[in-house]
DNA sequence: GTCCATGTTCTTTA
DNA sequence: CTAAAGAACATGGA
């Protein structure tokens, strides 16, 4: 599942292979990948006719988005979904099964984009739309009083409003249940009824599990991997992420799952005592 | 063959 | 009307 530490691990790994390259051909496998941000546009989009002989000038992240800047200033984002993967080819290779856009640069190398469950895709932009209009603050830079003020606003629990990229960018399912562990707060606890200080500590926690995860190069689970083809070695310093009925690391208590918010969640009964209310 | 994994969007419910 | 909860999507693996 790519989460922010997965996607900026890709960005790290991918910008000396593309930015100051330019698209010398772009082959679209699947179509229905591409998606125009807004815009009812009845005519075919082209994104072949856009792409091609634009120079790539800068690769970033916000959120989960992979953000592909154009010498114009045009530019389009790539998003992975929960199979996706943006993988340079460094030699010419046959391009693998799910592969939905190839981009050929002028130094040679290939850059693929392969998705089985088709989660992902990518969305141009073009000059005038933002990347981020509709994401939440980044949360390596985010401020704890901020955080708490956007948590009062909402009633429910508070994985969900974690979960929720409006809230806060680039958080997924194993980083939250992850911070929250840290963090000693129950998934469920109802996310307007945090104090600041809880909130505080949350976002602290948020913010060492995200640059723990980031400095091993992301949590490799099922399909992740980072723009070179390579896993990363987060996932074995997971402490609940998919430990159901294996001991907590801190206090040894069988971890429990439950469902929240339609997703798996795995916490610590006795770490992460369920809030009276 | 069934069920489950999950990020986002769409639909339904309260 | 709003907010929250739930379903749907797609495919491979258990």
């Amino acid at each position: 599942m790519p989460e922010l530490p997965e996607v900026q691990t890709i960005v790290s790994t991918l910008q000396p292979v593309v930015v100051g390259t330019a698209i010398k051909k772009v082959e679209l496998f699947r179509r229905e990948i591409v998606h125009l941000e807004k815009s009812t546009a009845a005519e075919p989009f082209d994104l072949a006719a856009q792409l091609v002989g634009r120079q790539i000038t800068a690769l970033t992240r916000r959120g989960k988005r992979i953000i592909f800047t154009l010498k114009d200033g045009a530019q389009f984002y790539i998003h992975l979904g929960m199979t996706g993967r943006l993988i340079a080819q460094h030699k010419p290779i046959e391009p693998v099964k799910h592969t939905h856009l190839r981009l050929m640069l002028s130094n040679g190398k290939l850059l693929d984009f392969i998705d089985p469950r088709r989660f992902g895709g990518v969305w141009w932009l073009g000059q005038d739309a933002r990347p981020d209009g509709d994401l939440g603050p980044e949360p390596l830079t985010l401020r704890s009083a901020e955080l708490y003020q956007s948590l009062a606003k909402t009633h429910r629990a508070v994985k969900s409003a974690l979960l929720d990229q409006h809230v806060i960018a680039g958080l997924g399912n194993i980083y939250v249940d992850e911070a929250l562990f840290a963090a000693s707060i129950h998934p469920a606890t109802l996310s307007d009824t945090l104090s600041l200080e809880q909130t505080a500590a949350l976002l602290r926690a948020i913010k060492s599990t995200l640059n723990s995860a980031i400095k091993h190069r992301g949590s490799s689970v099922h399909d992740y991997r980072d723009g070179n083809n390579e896993a990363g070695v987060f996932q074995t310093l997971h402490k609940v992420y998919n430990r159901k009925g294996q001991p907590c690391l801190r206090c040894g208590t069988p971890l429990q799952r439950i469902v929240l918010g339609g997703r798996g969640t795995c916490f610590c009964p006795k770490c992460q005592p369920e809030p009276n209310s």
